[in-house]
DNA sequence: CCGGAGTATGCACACAGTGCAAAATGCACA
DNA sequence: TGTGCATTTTGCACTGTGTGCATACTCCGG
């Protein structure tokens, strides 16, 4: 890794992290780039040679809540059933929440100041979930990763999914982690039943 | 209703398909507001009189997919079970998707030209499939509309219904049918499963 | 024919984002 | 240490979206 690169990632950072104090202060409309570039010690132009928009510049602040799911999931591969790494992660995953209680306190603000960025930070969520968790389905039922029957239930758990994350912010973490059971409980047997059916699918 | 209104849907309608019309053909981002309007015959101050963005006269011409499904809802309310009437109007979506290959294009590919808008397209369908199924299956239920429960299969159904619109515009019609029926089989076999565990819910 | 509500328009402005060229920076090598 | 080179920063000018404000227009009822 380039001495360069190493400086310029955290110039982003560091650019990324002030901007998401700005926007949770005043809302994401009130902030203009020129207030973030000033903040950050940089010029405007200079803030859009590491941010294509000042948009991204809120998105990346906010991309490292599934990184948790993605090391589960790339480390125990494939060794015991999907559904039981991701109930191991479920509970990694509310202990970091019950640990950054004031970062997602940011991020609620932000969220709630552009109801757009919000939905683009949950659209994105759901792709990189959906991403992750596609070879992991597809290896469990033994079919191609784009047959429609994998993306089916994959569709199906990011459902389940973004429902619960959607509330998550307004719940006890202990009851995000009910609720995750329970969302799990059901995928299971969903799981179980396109098993069961699988010699019958058509396609 | 007022002839002054009616008037102004009038305009807005107009406009929103000349906007249509030029972004199929020249991508949305190399449309400007100033040629939109002066296509529809207005000046630029009021065409943002009519729309609050460029954006929004975009999403104003494909608010009309779900109105059938609306109709299909709200007309059988509550007579036959819920996936029954949806497999109803699964045949008289397809119908009409047939019957507009040509303004399905036009939309694919103002979609293709901006994966932005497009994604903000499904989650306004999203959102509206979510309220109106919902108290549906609360009622189906016997549950209330924000019971955990209630979200969950909604989450579920939505996620079955996203993944099968992601990629209905590559198949054929018929196809579609096909995979609707398999996903609103496996919707069925979830809500069994829910029902029959009702009364063990927690929270 | 007139007064007023609702609508269209022009104008000035704030802000996002981009292309270009000059200036600053910092690393490698003599 | 100094010099040359590649990368990065910055200023400047410009396009385009979206908004506030003031003015002009349209059309309705009295």
């Amino acid at each position: 890794m380039d001495l360069r690169s190493r400086r310029r990632l955290q110039v982003r950072r560091d650019v990324a992290e002030k901007a998401a104090r700005l926007f949770a202060e005043r809302g994401y409309e009130h902030v203009t780039v020129a207030e973030i570039a000033a903040a950050a010690g940089i010029s405007r132009r200079t803030f859009f040679t590491h941010f294509a928009s000042k948009e991204e510049a809120a998105l990346a602040s906010a991309a490292d809540v599934l990184e948790s799911l993605q090391r589960s999931l790339s480390a125990k591969k494939s060794e015991i059933s999907f559904t039981s790494v991701v109930r191991d992660n479920v509970s990694e995953l509310i202990a970091w929440l019950e640990h950054h209680a004031e970062l997602l306190e940011q991020r609620r603000r932000i969220a709630l100041s552009n109801p757009d960025l919000a939905a683009k930070v949950a659209a994105a969520r759901t792709q990189a979930e959906r991403d992750m968790v596609t070879p992991h389905l597809a290896a469990e039922l033994g079919l191609p990763p784009d047959h429609h029957t994998v993306m089916r239930v994959v569709g199906a758990f990011t459902g389940l999914g973004d429902v619960l994350m959607s509330r998550a912010p307004d719940l006890l973490p202990a009851d995000v982690a009910t609720l995750a059971d329970e969302a799990l409980d059901l995928f299971e047997a969903l799981l179980l039943r396109v098993k069961q059916t699988l010699p019958g699918t058509s396609i």
